[in-house]
DNA sequence: ATAAAACTGTACCGGCGGTAGGGTAATGTG
DNA sequence: CACATTACCCTACCGCCGGTACAGTTTTAT
């Protein structure tokens, strides 16, 4: 969930900033990148000073140290994950006014979104942090879960719209529903990733969507 | 999908062993439990001969670099994985011949089972992998994709006596169902760590398990 | 023009993965 | 018990990496 608007969006507003911070930007991005690719740990600063060719004393003039710049990497991620979320969840409301129909839209959505990606998604930072706890002081942790949250508040708000029209077919805790579009996204990324199968992702999240079909569709007959 | 049966198991198994097979062991628990917690590539060697009460010569003795470690880390956890959920998911045979309620029931073991743990499941290592790619050679890659490969084929089994009489409500592929598992279990563990709350996967299993039900439960009335 | 911002360059530290090689204690086996 | 093999220990070393220190220089905004 990011990496999509990079080229496009990040680069035309980096324009109006000042040369400092668009030189942490690109350190950011690629930072991000390599995190993705090999863990945090894995990746190091050497290497990301070179491809963006600066020296180290540049590097820890941005950054004091590599917390601060896995703080920051989490905080773009967050953002960037925030806008592509609003543009997929949001253009299934100008489709249709049913609220279930919408959130179908919505995850079909996601799932071609993550499809399209050439060379599967790049993976979650989340994921990577949970992986890497000690590494990172409580500042980062706290923010890992404030993002999950953030997902959970996101999907619970529309589920409660659903649940309005559509009582559901099995009992189930919302919350915990609205975890699973997390999960899944999680899982599915990991999964792609094992398999070498960017494709996996798309399909569990359509499965996903299954799910909430037969849970809040009425009953046939 | 480990750490579970290690006080128990593991170590009564060790003693018919020779010594140099029971430092390795013990190397690969102490080896196990700081991967699973900090990353691999933030635990130091250094680390884990203090802890084992061994040398660096002594590390290197048993293993070539710390690839083969990688390497070695993941067999047992594939086998330890293997034993798991042979008990959980054989057990339900034992109480039913129906193979959706044995498939329901065992979900639910396996649930109850991630709930006991008492500091939460410790993670899973094919995760772990996938988020440090570069590190691991191709061999270790293969092991971790072939780990995935036999969880899907797993559960397509179990999933493919399960149709034979319970037509699906819904068109899904069985391989992508059986693969949900697995995207769930990685998928929750991410998020329990995030949050830091144990609790979660376990929700999460049982929500896969709401959703199996209505899969292929026959409709109402 | 000038001060602040954004760096560069050099030199250094300790920790870590890994190598080299020689020495030694423990162990299973005939 | 002898003995070879196994299972280590000890010391010294290498290069990479994260990080520090600090002085000097360019670039930028005003």
């Amino acid at each position: 969930m990011n990496q999509i608007v990079d080229q496009s969006g990040a680069v035309s507003a980096d324009t109006a900033k000042g040369k400092g911070e668009r030189t942490r930007e690109r350190i950011l991005e690629i930072a991000e990148q390599a995190v993705l690719q090999k863990g945090f740990g894995a990746t190091s600063i050497e290497e990301i000073i070179c491809e963006a060719e600066i020296t180290k004393s540049g590097f820890f003039y941005h950054f004091r140290d590599k917390n601060e710049l896995a703080r920051a990497l989490l905080l773009r991620h967050i953002d960037q994950d925030e806008i592509i979320l609003d543009q997929v969840f949001n253009r299934g409301q100008e489709l249709t006014d049913d609220p279930l129909q919408q959130f179908l839209i919505g995850l079909k959505m996601l799932a071609e979104l993550v499809e399209d990606l050439p060379n599967g998604h790049p993976g979650c930072l989340i994921a990577v942090y949970c992986y890497q706890e000690r590494l990172f002081d409580q500042e980062v942790r706290q923010l890992n879960q404030q993002a999950v949250l953030g997902w959970r508040d996101r999907f619970r708000t529309i589920l409660d719209r659903v649940v309005e029209q559509y009582p559901p077919n099995e009992p189930v805790d919302l919350d915990e529903l609205a975890d699973m579009v997390s999960t899944v996204v999680e899982g599915g990324i990991v999964m792609s990733k094992a398999l070498g199968r960017p494709q996996m992702l798309a399909n569990q999240i359509m499965l996903l969507r299954s799910f909430v079909k037969l849970l809040f569709a009425k009953q046939a007959g």
